[in-house]
DNA sequence: TAGTGGTCTAGACCACGGG
DNA sequence: CCGTGGTCTAGACCACTAT
């Protein structure tokens, strides 16, 4: 009766509830069976399926309450790397206003394999939106993303004038993981212009491309004066 | 029998012992004692060691082997920042030679309160090392680092010549934490020299303040041509 | 081969908190 | 109240591997 298909009972139940929270099939906020109804699902003990579900609320995928029950949680990456880059969260901490303003909107099909090499069927159409993140009237980041349409087909019909993308785009598509790449460089006189800075200044920027299970969602390039903002990490041994 | 005083029993035995990684009581590589010589220990059921134990190895501080044992493994900050930072792998990966030369040392005072704010007695000696790391000839970082001598006095009597300190000190000090912080600037005559770009250019820059229990151990700034560097990291929801 | 971790059981009592 | 998770037990068998 005990599990022998080379991957324990405990993984299983693990990489059961994991594959369907990164499918999206279960969302953010969705229950999760209580541990007697997974007990008679799986059929075995109560202390199996507590390990499981153990293991996922450590891995910050699920979160448990007494007499609620066990829900999905937020992606972490929510709670860590975009916190770095949410304005409206980061001025609404300080008190401070906040306002997204979009500066161009049109939608292409996907043609020159722009930025990282990533795999994407001929013809995909994309939305490309290009904004600017202020703070008090400042302007901290420029931001130029595209929406891989056939991933998130709702985007189309949505309006961006003052509703900064990141944010819905993390409501839209739930658990998805990513690669950042960090970099510098100067400004062009473009690029000045629109972040208010001399030619020839120092920028920091963040490329972040977003997936779900293999499939790009998004690719955005924050561009911030190297003034105006830094990247902070806290790292130790226990949690990376 | 049971626990009672407001922490379970798994995590005063997780507690237990991530303290005496911490402190350096237990340093990478040592043995813990094993499964039953814990229940011995702590007078509670196999089950329940098991839990803490499995507990600090899903958390990356111990590496657990069958038939050998549990083990303090090395710090995750060693598997993750400091892959990207350590450029004697990275050339080694790529098959390139690499160099490290160093520029200055001297010891002094710790007077000025420089860079980020950070508690440190009054009187405090700092080590403190210049050098450039090359790969193939080309220099891909200027490295200043402070080293505070009372955390570590044997770096006092060791020849930084030709051995980046970084390594050495990931092998002296034990499980610490760091705080990053990348920003980017501009070169300035100086700089742009030992780096061999032109004054003006755009770079990108590691701070990193390794500390161990609050002491704070080196204080690093990794100043690279932009060019030449960038950083690379990959999230998902599940390790952060 | 023997010691170690990996897994699992069939219960039990308790703490919390929503209804 | 009572369903939920949190914890714990006293075993058991198995898999791996250092010796």
């Amino acid at each position: 009766m005990s599990g022998q298909a080379a991957v324990s009972f405990h993984q299983r139940i693990y990489g059961d509830i994991e594959r369907r929270v990164l499918t999206g099939e279960l969302r953010p906020g969705d229950r999760i069976p209580s541990e007697h109804e997974l007990m008679a699902v799986y059929g075995c003990s109560r202390m199996t399926v507590s390990k499981a579900l153990t293991a996922l609320a450590a891995a910050g995928m699920i979160e448990r309450r007494r007499r609620a029950g066990s829900f999905v949680a937020r992606p972490r990456i929510e709670r860590t790397v975009m916190e770095i880059q949410d304005f409206a969260v980061e001025a609404a901490r300080a008190g401070r206003s906040y306002a997204y303003r979009l500066l161009a909107r049109r939608i292409e099909p996907l043609a020159e394999p722009e930025g990282s090499a990533f795999p994407v069927p001929a013809g995909t159409e994309v939305l490309r939106l290009d904004g600017l993140h202020q703070i008090d009237g400042v302007v901290m980041a420029l931001e130029r993303r595209s929406v891989m349409l056939d991933a998130v087909p709702h985007a189309r019909d949505t309006d961006f004038t003052t509703t900064a993308p990141g944010r819905w785009l993390l409501q839209q598509v739930p658990w998805s993981d990513a690669v950042h790449v960090i970099s510098a460089g100067l400004a062009d006189a473009a690029t000045a212009r629109l972040l208010g800075v001399d030619k020839g200044s120092a920028l920091l920027i963040l490329d972040r491309e977003t997936r779900q299970t293999a499939l790009t969602i998004t690719q955005v390039r924050l561009i911030h004066p190297a003034a105006l903002y830094r990247f902070v990490g806290h790292f130790n041994p226990g949690n990376g």
